[in-house]
DNA sequence: TGTACCGTCTTGGTATACCACCTCGGAGGT
DNA sequence: ACCTCCGAGGTGGTATACCAAGACGGTACA
């Protein structure tokens, strides 16, 4: 049990920068993460190291900081997620039996449990499982690592049921499309989704960035510029 | 100089596995690895991590090894390579201006010098700052994934003068489709050039497989089946 | 001769000591 | 009062000692 497992650090941190317990744009150090993940400075130090593979956290100089919340970032991801969800999808169609048309069908209806998380955990997943279908863990993974990155801002769009209604109603007009092998319908439904969401989200975002910068995030235009 | 500077324990051993200095499959151990790159544990480890988001190596276990040749995941890499390439260039088309299309240009003509690695690394080059002009960071750092993640069968593909000059006259075609503006004209070539490399590459990997593993490489169907 | 068991050795995982660098703050001089 | 310089503390980077678990081989027994 002096073991504190690498993975666990690795978690504690990420849940914590998911969590808005540590805050966009927040400095790190490898010693001060040791009391809060339990573990020493090697597991926190490979911690960190995969979170910067992830882009929740970044170096600044020779230091560690959360990553900040990054305008150009999120419209960059959902840019790029658009083109790699299109891909994906058009190999779903052709290639997807019908128990994981099924199982991707799972999670559009979720009667019971609502609510954003709910609803920012089942778009997340939805969209991760769609392309997991593909067959190729390559659009997998991609999928896997843009919603990764959007975790964080996500949330702004998915605030309103009456969003998480239209989410639900335009996932369930894809799997259907998917189930019917309606290949350029499927691909027409999964753009428009990923623009809509797009601009939804970079709308917020831009409304929303004082009322974060008030609750101590960092939000810029464009990290790299 | 008693820091031997991890990045140069993550670059010597990247160079082993690329020039096939450690062989596709080889087992690696953390200290057996201390003399060849000259570090001491804490950097290879951290080399052997960053290799593993690459793909350059992988665990097998809790041990460590160099990522076999897998011909699925060059067929899967090739795949998502095909859609991502797409998307960039009609990103391209839009956005590049004429420096940056005469700096692609450049990636094409190299009378002087050439040979199988010039043609090796021209043609990663080229592809990945293609991508680059996209000005989507993740297009460009996920072609240069796939770049690297075939970087060890590509030359199977260009080792005759004939693919060579075939591959500059596609590259320099999508040059001139994206200086004309012509974007359904680029995203076909591109796409074109994508399922030849595809063809290509995967059919000398097959033939060739025996040869390969006659010299000691590890090469699998599928290393996740 | 074959098989099962046990010890040894090597592996990765972790904790920690030490180093060079850099930042920040205080003291002293102008 | 301000500016400069120096020193102390903290940072990541590295090397290394220690640990538990697994692999391998040899030995003893059936």
């Amino acid at each position: 049990m002096p073991q504190s497992d690498d993975r666990a650090a690795y978690a504690t941190l990420r849940a914590a920068i998911l969590s808005f317990d540590l805050l966009p744009g927040e400095a790190l150090s490898e010693r001060g993460l040791e009391p809060l993940t339990g573990a020493s400075r090697t597991p926190v130090r490979a911690a960190l190291m995969r979170l910067e593979n992830e882009g929740l956290v970044r170096r600044d100089g020779r230091a560690w900081r959360v990553s900040p919340i990054d305008v150009a970032e999120v419209r960059a991801v959902l840019e790029f997620r658009a083109t790699v969800e299109a891909g994906a999808v058009a190999l779903v169609v052709e290639r997807a039996d019908g128990e994981g048309i099924a199982a991707l069908r799972a999670f559009v209806s979720h009667p019971d449990e609502d609510g954003p998380e709910a609803g920012l955990r089942d778009g997340g997943d939805f969209h991760v499982a769609l392309a997991r279908l593909s067959g190729n863990p390559f659009f997998a993974s991609a999928m896997d690592d843009a919603m990764t990155r959007l975790s964080r801002t996500r949330w702004l769009e998915v605030r309103t049921e009456q969003s998480r209604a239209q989410a639900r109603a335009e996932h369930l007009a894809i799997v259907d499309a998917v189930a019917a092998r309606d290949a350029p319908r499927a691909v027409a439904l999964v753009s428009a989704h990923s623009a809509g969401t797009r601009d939804r989200l970079v709308g917020f975002l831009e409304e929303e960035r004082r009322r974060l910068r008030g609750r101590g995030m960092a939000v810029v235009d464009d990290a790299s510029a």
